[in-house]
DNA sequence: TAACTCGGACTTTCAAGAGT
DNA sequence: CTCTTGAAAGTCCGAGTTAT
């Protein structure tokens, strides 16, 4: 397993060859064998096909040898990228759903036996992706989509309340060289470190907080787990070649030195949701079937693994206890969700305590842990032990965990089944304590891990009763980047199902209004808002709609605008936004189609009217996002 | 004064559409 | 299928700024 690296495969461009044909692969040939020989009257000036990113960056000429001879002056490592120069986005009628052009990234430094990978990545104003360089790139885009949003923190309609300790900056020298030049203070790696701690780590809290983790990292050597973080922290920095350091986490991860401990699992997790985030569940769902492995061979679904490999130290013991559980809501989220597995961790009994409040654990307080078989039997009306939102962010995946069992026993289950795993989502609503109750504190901060469990649960709620809403989804059927489509026998009547899904999907909708930055947010929100845009959408399809107009439009343009902002930082959302950006055209020509033909039926000419001027300005925000 | 930054002129490349 | 066109993506000159 720890061998060969799974996921190191050589792509190709899915959307066009064009971008990356043989001619327009400019990459440089091997050391020397590139003479400039050119006649005297064009020695005016030479041009390269292909700068390196270091001379690219600084404007400067570069010979194109590989190192060239800058970047050999100054011992930085000399990478070149593959131009997308003319590449416009893919064709508007092909590759849709397809990520689009790949990335080459060849080091001077790589090793003669390390194949040459690309990583298949895509992100809107990301470097490498997304060298940003003087008209500020805003680097590939996800199938069928407009020109993506340019600056990322910057550009956030939310953004930051509180400043992180970093600085975007221009520069990319450096990135791995022998020699890394120190930029505004603090350099491009040890920015997207910070990056990580302050926009990805509140929603994943699984690692040890910031201060003790630097420090542990002082003392031992974690390459792979920095280059992890690394790799997830430059989603936040523009100018971060996020290509690169998939391939620094990827490689330092599978390397087979790399020690099989638990914080490789940690490492791997964070891979994990990173590949994901980027539209590339496939490979994310590989690297977490290793990662369970491994923590099954490593024995951290027992209780006593934290103990013994806490070394005395409670906020180890705590993050010990603390990956067990993330991997569970991870492998829960893809298979709810994404659909792309079992939860196979569902199924493996696990005797690992339950994590104590964030505040706890920041704090280095952390009570003896409870486990969840106390948590069951706990008589929820008169406890006097309140167990921490982590905990009941668990308690609703197990519930997502109960339903996809049923879904597997029985495929189509009736009214009365769906009634009954119903009866565990409404009871985790009714028996959450008071305390639990307000995702946002008293001093204005949200409970991340609160708005998680609740996310899920509105999302469980979808999946349990879509099948028997009876309405018509078959018009959502491109949409299958996070909520791939399911068939549903249309029927006439509004049913409870119906009822239930759509109050879900508002329920989500809410949960975007909240005043906190979304990119705080879990990346898995962009999937749970593609869910409840799939319920509006064939709401908003059918013409005579059982909501009231208005509201159903208010809330997909929440949605849309959510997703256009979450694509600031994660492909994925781009891609769901494109998605639904395309349904929601489908329909509103199919209405216009209604009106060519006059079938306005019941509802009469004029309303009908009414509603397609609305809509017809609903059309026009969206395609000005 | 050496080193660095970056605006912008100029070049290259591609997708899309027109023409055959 | 080829040709044309418009525009994005790219190179890197050289003026201005900053560091030593």
């Amino acid at each position: 397993m720890d061998s060969i690296s799974p996921i190191h495969t050589i792509q190709t461009p899915s959307t066009s060859n064009s971008s990356l044909s043989p001619s327009s692969d400019h990459l440089p040939d091997k050391q020397g064998e590139r003479p400039l020989s050119v006649p005297d009257h064009q020695k005016d000036r030479i041009t390269v096909p292909s700068a390196c990113v270091a001379c690219r960056s600084k404007h400067l000429k570069c010979d194109g040898h590989n190192p060239c001879s800058r970047c050999s002056t100054n011992e930085y490592e000399c990478v070149y990228v593959r131009s997308r120069r003319g590449f416009k986005g893919p064709r508007r009628n092909g590759a849709q759903g397809k990520t689009a052009a790949a990335v080459s990234v060849s080091t001077s430094t790589a090793s003669a036996t390390t194949p040459r990978v690309t990583c298949p990545l895509v992100r809107p104003g990301a470097a490498s992706s997304t060298i940003n360089t003087t008209t500020g790139n805003t680097g590939n885009i996800p199938s069928g989509l407009a020109t993506p949003p340019d600056n990322r923190l910057q550009a956030l309609p939310f953004g930051p309340a509180d400043h992180p300790p970093y600085e975007r900056n221009r520069d990319l020298t450096g990135l791995e060289g022998n020699k890394q030049p120190q930029i505004s203070g603090l350099d491009l790696r040890q920015k997207c470190i910070e990056a990580f701690f302050y926009h990805f780590w509140p929603a994943h809290p699984f690692l040890l907080p910031r201060d003790n983790l630097l420090r542990l990292l002082k003392e031992k050597h974690l390459d792979h787990l920095e280059a992890a973080m690394r790799y997830v922290g430059s989603f936040y920095i523009d100018q971060a070649p996020t290509t690169a350091l998939c391939l620094e986490a990827e490689r330092s991860i599978y390397r087979a030195d790399c020690p099989k401990d638990a914080f490789k699992v940690q490492a791997m997790l964070i891979l994990c949701i990173g590949l994901d985030g980027y539209t590339y569940q496939e490979k994310a769902l590989q690297v977490l079937t290793d990662a369970q492995e491994l923590a099954l061979e490593l024995g951290m679904n027992k209780r006593d693994f934290a103990a013994i490999h806490g070394n005395g130290w409670s906020t180890l013991e705590e993050s010990w206890r603390r990956t067990w559980w993330e991997m569970y809501i991870i492998d829960g989220m893809i298979a709810g969700v994404h659909q792309k597995s079992f939860f196979p961790m569902k199924d493996i009994p696990a005797e690992v305590g339950l994590p104590c409040e964030e505040w706890q654990y920041v704090s280095g307080n952390i009570p003896g842990p409870h486990y969840l078989s106390d948590f069951d039997d706990e008589d929820f009306a008169h406890r006097d032990y309140s167990y921490s939102s982590f905990t009941y962010r668990i308690a609703a995946m197990r519930n997502m965990g109960r339903l996809l069992t049923g879904r597997q026993m029985n495929p189509n289950p009736d009214s009365a089944a769906v009634d009954r795993m119903d009866a565990y989502l409404v009871n985790w609503r009714l028996h959450l304590p008071d305390n639990k109750k307000q995702l946002i504190s008293s001093d204005g901060k949200l409970d991340e891990m609160l708005f998680q469990a609740n996310m899920i649960t509105e999302a469980s709620t979808i999946v349990l009763h879509r099948e028997l809403s009876e309405l018509d989804s078959s018009i959502t059927t491109p949409i299958d980047s996070c909520a791939p489509h399911h068939p549903i026998t249309p029927g006439t009547n509004y049913n409870v199902h119906a009822s239930k899904i759509i109050t879900a999907a508002q329920s989500i909708s809410k949960l975007i209004t909240l005043p906190v930055p979304l990119i705080k947010h879990t990346h898995f929100f962009t999937c749970v808002i593609t869910l409840a845009s799939v319920v509006h959408l064939s709401c908003w399809s059918v013409l005579f709609t059982i909501l009231n107009d208005d509201d159903l439009k208010q809330q997909l343009k929440l949605n849309t605008g959510a997703l256009k902002t979450l694509w600031q930082v994660w492909p994925s959302a781009g891609r769901a936004f494109g998605q639904v950006k395309g349904v929601a055209g489908e329909i509103f020509q199919r209405k216009k189609e209604v009106i060519e033909r006059g079938w306005w039926g019941e509802v009469g000419e004029e309303v009908f009217m009414r509603g397609m001027v609305e809509e017809r300005s609903y059309m026009e925000e969206l395609q000005l996002l």
